[in-house]
RNA sequence: GCCCCGGUGGCGCAAUGGUAGCGCAGUCGAUUUGUAAUUGACAGGUUAGGGGUUCGAAUCCCCUCUGGGGCUCCA
């Protein structure tokens, strides 16, 4: 059994001693804070135990912005309980009890919970020669580990969040139970931190973006998790786009397509049908055939490289497509743009020989970093996972391929992470999670190896020796989906896109109707030019069309008057509020240019 | 899929058993304005869908669809 509650370690009278933030090392004011919250969580069950002595108690452990506690309750949890239990746990805090550590036996123990089911449970899931240990603060004790603050006075800031259902153990053929989470800081301010941090990042969803700034909707008749790209959601995304494939064609991809569904035995060979079924739609039956809806590229890339046989000397071949597959998701799991069950994925397979597999993930690499930069993401982590105990292929063939992952990063100096048997049972991998504006972290990149389809569908080449070998084959995806990429995007720039991005660059304002003509003029020649703009030519005040752009958070508004038409110029609103006076148009059109460059980072 | 909370004009919200309302957006008109909301009028909803209770349902009950917070899952 894992522990469910913080491992006990040398650190418990360390921890029950010191009270104080005075902690040297970062690790130490980690484990001060989760023991911190901990403490919280306890404050908190005593708080429902007070108001529904018939709870049943689960775990509460802290979490990585918080704490959580699961009770099994008559009824769920009201907003009002949470006031109420708030209110309980500050009284107790303000107490200031101190928190109280005994060990016993197992006997004294299962008296002790005899009326708690799942510490029975607990308890009983405890190897033999553990010590059983109990925390006390004032009338209320717990099954725990430990390790805790002094007293209850220890938590200088607190505030509940929410109720959630949540299995018993994370299993759902288990109670389902009434989880609170709540968090703490060590102060006041740390907590409104948070809490603005919360509140920033609701401001920033994207699916509240996505609509204010027209980019895409879902619809009920559509269905769920299936998404329509409005003209300025698929003007970003085809840039986005754009931009992509010159980048493949740079380096050495070849783009490709192919077709949204594909026969039964397609499947079948390919194995998904065994092991991915239920991510996959129910299949359609055309002149007695079955088809289904891909779920994957995968199969389509290998048909176009079986379609001849490939000398050594044409590898490696790297197809890419932008393919839209379609998944299964169990409903409860959508969420916006960032799991749907239609996306388009930045797809693509290499076939390569042995020799060539360091440097085609490399190459991968490079590519990844080029793309993070240009959109503006400065801080990815790395996790490389290895060989798990089910897996299918030549031992040596994983050696190799690991290697070469490895080999790949360090060349380049990158930190990584090794998550050993974490890979797929078909291949190891390099997943990379890139870190937005707000400091969370997204999974986009996944760079796999795959050993099961090469086989599955007998790919070979025609090696230098005369005879035919395996190639190797690289599946991989950079910016992970279209979706959720975007919805990425739209939460990292907080709906505000850089000039190369943005689906309006600038919005001509006529101060009255007589500079709509010069406006017109204006944006023909910006149009020309290969700018995105836009005349408001609405019957509104200048004050009013300003408004609006800036709140479409348009970079630049352009205001026209008779002083600028005289002078062939604009008056140039930049969307941070700075004005930049009038600019005579051509030098407006030189930064435009400049401005709206893809930018190009140092080359991680 | 499971637990909980929601679904009322395009959007954000009000009305808690007794005539469905407000703001924004939209349309039409007046205004022609110098850096974040000019003004008047009009139009727009069989209250997600279906069934039930009731003299009467947006409101109470059941089912379905769908959104959200979680759990679980994420070849």
């Amino acid at each position: 059994m894992p522990p469910t509650y913080p491992v006990h370690n040398s650190r418990v009278g360390e921890m029950l001693d010191h009270g104080s933030l005075e902690t040297e090392g970062v690790d130490e004011a980690q484990a001060h804070r989760n023991a911190m919250r901990h403490s919280t969580a306890h404050v908190m069950a005593d708080a429902v135990l007070k108001l529904f002595p018939e709870a049943k108690m689960g775990i509460g452990p802290p979490v990585e912005n918080g704490f959580y506690y699961d009770f099994e309750v008559s009824r769920p949890f009201t907003p009002e309980d949470l006031e109420e239990i708030e209110k309980l746990m500050k009284e107790t805090i303000k107490e200031g009890f101190p928190f109280q550590r005994e060990e016993l036996s197992r006997a004294d123990a299962e008296t002790m919970f005899s009326d708690q089911p799942y510490k029975m449970e607990l308890i009983e899931g405890l190897p033999g020669e553990e010590v059983i240990s109990i925390y006390r603060h004032d009338e209320f004790v717990d099954l725990c580990q430990g390790p805790h603050v002094r007293g209850t006075s220890d938590i200088p800031a607190m505030k509940l969040l929410s109720v959630a259902g949540a299995y018993w153990r994370g299993d759902e053929k288990r109670p389902m139970l009434q989880r609170i989470y709540g968090t703490a800081f060590e102060s006041e301010q740390e907590l409104a931190e948070h809490l603005e941090r919360l509140e920033e990042a609701e401001r920033r969803d994207h699916r509240t973006l996505g609509r204010q700034l027209n980019l895409f909707s879902v619809h009920e008749e559509i269905g769920p998790g299936l998404i329509v790209w409005h003209p300025k959601g698929g003007r970003v995304r085809s840039l986005v786009e754009d931009y992509w494939k010159d980048l493949h064609y740079r380096l050495g991809y070849d783009i490709v397509y192919s077709p949204h569904i594909g026969r039964a035995q397609l499947w079948e060979t390919s194995g998904h049908l065994d092991f991915y079924q239920e991510g996959m739609f129910a299949p359609l039956e055309v002149d007695e055939q079955q088809y289904y809806l891909k779920p994957m590229n995968c199969p389509f890339h290998i048909a176009i490289f079986k379609n001849a046989l490939h000398s050594y000397r044409e590898l490696p071949l790297r197809f890419a497509e932008l393919g839209t597959v379609y998944r299964y998701e169990r409903s409860g799991v959508l969420h916006g743009l960032m799991r749907v069950r239609g996306f388009t994925q930045d797809d693509a397979h290499i076939f390569c020989t042995p020799d060539q597999v360091e440097d085609e993930v490399g190459g991968v690499l490079e590519l990844t970093f080029e793309l993070l930069d240009a959109f503006g993401f400065k801080d990815y982590s790395i996790a490389l996972s290895t060989r798990p105990e089910k897996y299918v292929g030549d031992p040596e063939m994983w050696e190799h391929a690991t290697k070469s992952l490895q080999g790949a990063l360090e060349k380049r100096s990158l930190s990584f992470t090794v998550d050993e048997g974490g890979g797929a049972f078909y291949g190891p991998k390099i997943d990379i999670n890139i870190t937005d504006a707000l400091g969370r972290a997204w999974q986009c990149t996944t760079v796999q190896f795959d050993f099961n389809l090469p086989q599955r569908f007998d790919l070979t080449y025609q090696d230098a020796e005369g005879g035919r070998s395996q190639p190797y084959m690289v599946h991989r995806a950079i910016l992970g989906s279209m979706e959720r990429f975007l919805g990425v995007l739209i939460e990292h720039y907080g709906g505000a896109f850089p000039l190369w991005l943005a689906p309006v660059q600038a919005v001509l304002i006529p101060i009255a109707d007589r500079h709509i003509e010069y406006c017109e003029s204006v944006l023909a020649k910006l149009e020309a030019a290969g700018f995105r703009a836009e005349v408001d030519t609405r019957g509104e005040r200048m004050n009013q069309k300003i408004r609006t752009a800036q709140m479409q958070k348009v970079p630049y508004m352009l205001v026209v008057g008779d002083r600028e038409q005289e002078a062939n110029a604009v008056a140039v609103r930049h969307r941070d509020g700075e004005d930049l006076g009038a600019v005579p148009l051509d030098e407006f059109m030189a930064r435009l240019g400049e401005e709206s460059q893809i930018p190009k980072g140092s080359g991680g």
